[in-house]
RNA sequence: GGCCCCUUCGUCUAGCGGUCUAGGACACCGGCCUUUCACGCCGGUAACACGGGUUCGAGUCCCGUAGGGGUCACCA
């Protein structure tokens, strides 16, 4: 049997969209499960500017997820090149056999008689058909129109009875009538060939044995076969895949309605977390690229591929009725494209959310320290390498918070302890709510007392000697034990408090009650 | 509009004629735990779009209807 040969094919736009994840998700799935190999070609066939560039981020995304590629750009291999815009003479030639064989003919129209005739039929209210009245298929036929002053383009020439049969491997048999197929251009004036043509070419050069793509695909698969037919080539093996749909809806999800799924309650907090986390980076949040339906967003927010990959992959596909989490290597042994749906699947940002919170919790200390590392390089909070120091507090830090964590970028949640006791902010309500009244900053001031005498200063003492405090007052630890929160971390809500205290040490503990009691004594003297 | 496709809890889905008084996950609701937040634990609400067939029997097969969607470029 002929090896597995997949492929997927992005346009360099400069994004790779999540459902273009699902899509090359799962023909890497299928070339790993059955042994073959997976490729990436580019798409640039209209494309005349800035390639390099536009292709980075989306290499970097495949990168980022861990989809490699056999064969395409940077590795190169035996089909090479993998740029259409480098396989021109291909098409040249595919084209000249075309006309050969009579299944392509040069076409003298110009774009605004063929937009006439499309209106008169739409106007009669039949089908459109080009009339092929600008057809030259002999030489004195084209010399005639070319000294008309019109060029040609090349147009396929499609049957007009019959039927295109072939086998969808997800949606079953499929059949066209080609008489619905309209006259498609092939290759322009200038001698630049189309999207289709090339496809077609570039799949059997590639040797691709299965077509696995969206099923926006499925109504261009007859004109891909006629091509195909023309050049007597083999046809690949298609399945259609089912797009992936906007949040709680069934339309098609696009990165041009960013403002649209901001609506959307669920999407909106996705994003806004990811906001505040550049926000806290200090970066500008750039609309194009920041934006949950392109994988960009969620590695710049630190979200983990392995949540990416296993809740795309449950979109539109399962294998049972209970398997959820699937490592790499099961994904690749329980893959089957029988098991794809036909249906569209909506984006749902809270599983993807759950993923993201599942896979977190499953790394250790040291993965999740590499996780969150570059965020505290960036914002500074750490060196560039970190000291040794700072990856041991940032480990008690990220041991204390357990699962409040969610995502790589969550650590810059956690400036206090970080920042110099002079640039803590404090939360003005969480300050007035718990230290507000002069009992509670006595309180907070004799326990500090407490604080001040202990040793050893780790989170057992501290909890033991808050209890023992509390119980010989006859008050609840609730009284005091936000007043020391709020006094220490400038904040109402945080991790374990014995915990926080413990990583900060008794000096800073210290520090920030007296700093806090003289902010609040401050704030309650008239000016 | 033509052609094509899709339709099980809010969402992702299991279900390939009887085992379905429809299972799981996420979300949601209630309770427990609790120093905040988060987690955790226990419990609960919730779906076969509709109408006809076929069949002893239909979520499962067939046909309609409705709804939703995709696609109709000298884009990819």
């Amino acid at each position: 049997m002929a090896p597995v040969r997949t492929r997927f094919a992005p346009s360099p736009t400069g994004h790779l969209h999540i459902g273009g994840v699902r899509t090359a998700l799962f023909n890497w799935l299928y070339a790993r499960h059955h042994g073959g190999q997976f490729i990436l070609r580019i798409d640039d066939t209209d494309q005349q500017r800035h390639v390099e560039e536009a292709l980075k981020p989306i290499l970097e995304g495949f990168r980022w997820l861990g989809l490699d590629w056999d064969e395409g750009p940077e590795v190169g291999g035996p089909y090479a090149p993998y740029f259409q815009s480098q396989r021109t003479q291909r098409y040249q030639a595919a084209v000249e056999r075309l006309l050969e064989r009579g299944y392509a003919y040069r076409d003298f129209s110009r774009p605004e008689e063929i937009q006439a005739e499309r209106e008169a039929a739409e106007k009669a209210g039949v089908p459109f058909r080009y009339s092929r009245r600008w057809m030259a298929e002999t030489e004195a036929q084209a010399e005639r129109f070319a000294s008309e002053g019109r060029t040609a383009v090349v147009r396929l020439k499609m049957p007009s009875e019959g039927v295109c049969r072939f086998e969808d491997l997800v949606r079953g048999p499929m059949e066209f009538a080609w008489a619905q197929e309209q006259d498609h251009v092939i290759q322009r004036a200038d001698g630049s060939c189309l999207y289709h043509l090339a496809n077609v070419v570039d799949d059997y050069d590639f040797q691709i044995s299965h077509v696995i793509r969206a099923v926006e695909h499925l109504s261009n698969t007859p004109r891909q076969i006629f091509i195909a037919q023309g050049l007597d080539l083999p046809i690949p093996r298609y399945a259609h895949l089912p797009y992936v749909a906007e949040p709680g809806s069934q339309s098609k999800l696009s990165k041009r309605k960013l403002k649209k799924y901001l609506k959307h309650p669920d999407f909106r907090k996705l994003y806004e977390h990811g906001a505040h986390i550049l926000e806290r980076l200090g970066r500008t949040i750039d609309e194009e690229t920041f934006q949950p339906v392109l994988v960009e967003f969620y590695r710049a927010v630190g979200y983990l591929p392995e949540a990416i990959l296993n809740y795309v992959l449950l979109l539109g596909w399962s294998l049972d009725d209970k398997t959820e989490f699937f490592t790499r290597q099961a994904m690749i042994e329980s893959f089957s494209l029988e098991r794809v749906n036909k249906s569209p699947a909506s984006f749902d940002p809270v599983k993807l959310w759950s993923f993201q919170q599942h896979y977190m919790n499953e790394l250790t200390l040291e993965e999740k320290w590499e996780i969150v590392r570059p965020f505290l390089e960036e914002v500074g909070w750490v060196d560039t390498p970190p000291t040794l120091e700072q990856r041991q507090r940032t480990e008690a830090v990220l041991r204390a918070a357990g699962d409040r964590i969610k995502t790589g970028g969550d650590i810059l949640d956690f400036p206090e302890f970080y920042v110099a006791d002079a640039e803590l902010a404090y939360d003005e309500k969480a300050l007035k709510k718990r230290l507000g009244d002069p009992e509670s900053q006595q309180r907070l001031a004799e326990f500090a007392e407490v604080l001040a005498q202990l040793e050893p200063f780790d989170a057992p003492h501290i909890e033991t000697a808050m209890k023992e405090w509390v119980q010989e007052r006859g008050i609840g630890l609730g009284k005091i034990i936000h007043a020391v929160r709020v006094a220490v971390t400038g904040r109402g809500v945080g991790l374990g408090m014995f915990e926080a205290l413990e990583i900060l040490g008794k000096a800073t503990t210290l520090a920030r009650i007296e700093q806090a009691l003289a902010k609040v004594g401050a704030a309650q003297r008239p000016a």
